[in-house]
DNA sequence: GCGTATGTTCAAAAATTATTGAAACATAAG
DNA sequence: CTTATGTTTCAATAATTTTTGAACATACGC
């Protein structure tokens, strides 16, 4: 049943094992999984940052790969979402040019950074948008109702444009 | 070309056709459609309230398939959705056993509801999860780095359970 | 009480989104 | 310049979510 005496102890290029999640890390996983799919963040990206988050020591690419079991392609993905999210950091080990990750020390700050990328673009695009509708409505004879709606709606977007960029500076550039 | 002389004004069970969205309807849609992605609430159902919000009068349940062009099944749940979540209001003209919807008058309301609905089983779920995690972590030699971000972690959720039924009273039973 | 207008359900199909893995790419070291 | 290492890209596949439509329920007006 087992494999055939698979040569022990190979030196060298021998792909070093991964311990699985223990069951704390898992079920930390699971929060973060469920917590990212509100806001439709993908599981593997979720996974990801929990490993981070539960590690005392940065991880690096293969660590990540090992022991999450998942593709080099969702690692790089799911890396390149966090650190443009600013939800990750890297410290280069020296003599190594390899990386290791680590979360960024305010996870409310990197809600933040994430809540603005997926809703700021959203209202942007629609000003313009609701200010040709609602001058439309206005046009033509359109009811009383639906152009205080539509006025409301329009308010909204401008205040919360407004505000967003109060909560936190913008992300900073690579 | 056009189709082999339809019996023109068929009386009584034509299908009454529905005129198809105006350009400001359709904008608004999008509008609607792009924050409701946000929160990961489907096309068909943005589509629907987006019609509701834009109408001075309450819209029936085919004048939604026939101008928005979708399935009954869709219609529906589309419904239920907003209903279940507060969203909407049915009116019922006397003498018909039709309902005709309209949107809740509080659009804020409406999204808290909806917030509410998708945030709080999570917390809810994740609260028992984070104690479990939180004491494992203690239990063993886990670095104090770790067990400070899963103690912030586990606040935060405590504080996110006490602050949310603050934001509004509970939907209202069916 | 019927017969039918009005809605609902749900399995199957379509559409969308996430993941994989192999090849391309980048670059530090030799 | 060449190689070895580490990462990214992206077309193909897999997984998930949404939509459809026809069969099924319900209750209302007659």
């Amino acid at each position: 049943m087992t494999p055939p005496a698979a040569k022990l102890t190979a030196r060298r290029k021998s792909r070093p094992s991964f311990a699985p999640l223990s069951a704390h890390e898992a079920e930390l996983a699971v929060f973060f999984v469920r917590m990212a799919g509100i806001l439709g963040v993908p599981r593997s990206v979720a996974e990801i940052y929990s490993l981070l988050y539960a590690s005392p020591d940065a991880v690096d690419f293969d660590q990540i790969q090992g022991r999450l079991g998942m593709s080099k392609g969702s690692v790089s993905q799911g890396l390149k979402f966090l650190r443009d999210h600013g939800m990750v950091l890297s410290v280069k080990a020296p003599g190594s040019r390899r990386e290791r990750w680590q979360p960024t020390p305010s996870l409310a700050a990197s809600l933040v950074t994430l809540l603005r990328s997926q809703v700021l673009p959203a209202l942007e695009q629609s000003s313009p948008s609701l200010d040709r509708i609602l001058a439309g409505a206005q046009g033509t004879q359109a009811s009383p109702e639906v152009i205080e709606r539509l006025t409301r709606l329009r308010r909204w977007n401008a205040r919360a444009l407004e505000l967003f960029p109060l909560m936190l500076p913008p992300p900073r550039d690579a």
